[in-house]
DNA sequence: GTGAGAATTAGAATTATTCTAGATAGCTAA
DNA sequence: TTAGCTATCTAGAATAATTCTAATTCTCAC
């Protein structure tokens, strides 16, 4: 029942070889669990699902060929940064932009209309009672030394 | 030096009072220090400073005080759920909707012109790399079973 | 003042993730 | 082929953020 048979694409190969990477079982074994698993798994899902076709694969090896994935651009990261939670007090409607240089994290403040837009993208039946908006990127703050968060 | 003048507004005790709860000198304390101190500050950075005020507060307390001020609303959590990083293969622009019941991720799609409409929120000078938009609430999926992510 | 429940405290426990050091494997040039 | 270099993998220890536990202290209603 071995339903992840190993997708070894030309382009995934050539994707890892983009970056000077190699494509080994690990990986391949890896990535075909996400294209066929398609509900999010955590490290640990993948983990589990990887042990049953590479018995002697460790977990530090699953953190490992994610990351290479990401890096290659394969697949995405959710919930990205495991950092700290962090704490505001501002309870407009806002969004958030992090600023990758200095590890800051601006406030933006987010019209009524663009909310209600992103609202409407949801499909009828989904009823939300929060949306997060995260930019990542640079901001115009020259100087990181004054500005930590 | 202290900036932190304890704030005692009848909303504050009132919003707290309405979820049967007390104002206490650390819940003060501390959101007074989320007030002056508008970047976004983790658990530990909130401990370092309110120790200068109430040098016996402990660690634990901190953490509970911070969630009680997000459950009375008085203030809210950033990078919000400190669960485990999930992957997925998705490649095309799309928003997330987290499933409270289920625990489950689903894909929504992004059409272009919502997302340019959101990236014109940023003010000028602001150079966003990427852009992470999670919804949570309740969806459609009836069974949670079945939907683990 | 007393007693019940709420809040705080210190420290142990948990969880996700990263680090470290050693073992393997794969390619390159002789 | 084979020696050597580097990439990769592995196991287990280490780290960091957070939560849990049990004991103590505080508050308020009576």
């Amino acid at each position: 029942m071995s339903a992840t048979s190993t997708v070894t694409t030309p382009s995934f190969a050539q994707a890892l070889a983009e970056s000077g990477l190699r494509s080994t079982p690990q990986r391949e074994v890896i990535y075909s669990i996400l294209l066929s698993e398609r509900n999010h798994p955590t490290a640990d899902e993948v983990f589990a699902r990887v042990k049953t076709e590479l018995p002697s694969i460790s977990l530090a090896t699953v953190y490992n060929c994610l990351e290479t994935l990401v890096q290659c651009k394969l697949v995405k990261a959710v919930n990205f940064e495991r950092e700290s939670t962090r704490y505001c007090p501002n309870l407009q409607p806002h969004a958030h932009f992090h600023d990758d240089q200095s590890g800051a994290t601006h406030d933006i403040s987010l019209p009524q209309e663009v909310l209600s837009q992103i609202k409407s993208i949801l499909p009828p039946g989904y009823d939300a009672a929060s949306v997060e908006i995260t930019f990542r990127g640079k901001s115009p703050c020259a100087n990181p030394a004054d500005q930590r968060n």
